[in-house]
DNA sequence: CGGAATCCTAAGAGATACTG
DNA sequence: CAGTATCTCTTAGGATTCCG
């Protein structure tokens, strides 16, 4: 069977689905940093509603691109750390930050641009985005 | 001003949400094989509304990933095409799209060993996630 | 400290029908 | 053909409060 990301169903779409969650990527990206602990997360990765956290990581242990090791103390100690899988995701999350972070004044200039022209596209007089014909 | 991806106000971040809209990734992809119609990339894409195809299409002009062409002809004839910043997202794209291709198995072994254990995640006996102390 | 329980909304997403 | 116009709906995301 071969993989698909264009199927909705396919096991490969869900975990491209994943990654577009709002904060796994911050996630993943702070853990390549090392194990961290619930409130340490919290605090680098923005402003992130506790229940928030709480449901990504969820869905990265599920995944199986984090482990949560909680030790038995008071005040309660709980670590985040990722797994094989999860540190082989480097290279790809570290492609796309990377890619995000370079481009920003190329991809800033062409929001500029979009706004301050004639507005909607349209095929009529105005000839929005490009016309040929 | 240096690029902080954790900061929501950044455009580096902004741009990391976009990728992780829904269709982004998908459009950009097929786009990557060359020039696509509008009505090939709803066919290829998957399940899509018109209108949320268009929405995609939009925000990827305005940030000068993508160009639209409109041919003034009857029928009309409209031509989506990378820009060069476009193209560039080929690596960091194809990067994660084969990572998710490559680790099916892995994940949802993983998952399946979440789901079938003692469920819920507790510090308490049951002994959920994994306990130190 | 690290959540769980609740409640809330904003917006992406989708279905349908219609038009230049 | 390539959209636009509406309307509905789900749900990720968020704010707050409380608990072991």
């Amino acid at each position: 069977m071969k993989a698909n990301v264009y199927d909705p169903d396919c096991p490969a779409r869900t975990m491209l689905d994943r990654i577009g969650d709002k904060w796994t990527v911050l996630v993943v990206l702070m853990l390549l940093d090392g194990p961290r602990r619930f409130n340490d997360l919290r605090a680098h990765v923005g402003k992130v509603a506790p229940k928030v956290l709480t449901e990504t990581l969820r869905r990265l242990e599920r995944d199986g691109v984090l482990t949560r090791t909680a030790f038995a103390e008071i005040p309660p100690r709980v670590v985040y750390e990722l797994t094989p899988l999860g540190r082989s995701l480097e290279e790809p999350i570290r492609s796309i930050a990377a890619w995000a972070e370079q481009n920003i004044e190329t991809i800033t200039a062409a929001r500029g641009a979009y706004d301050g022209r004639a507005s909607a596209p349209r095929t009529s007089p105005g000839v929005a985005s490009s016309e040929r014909g």
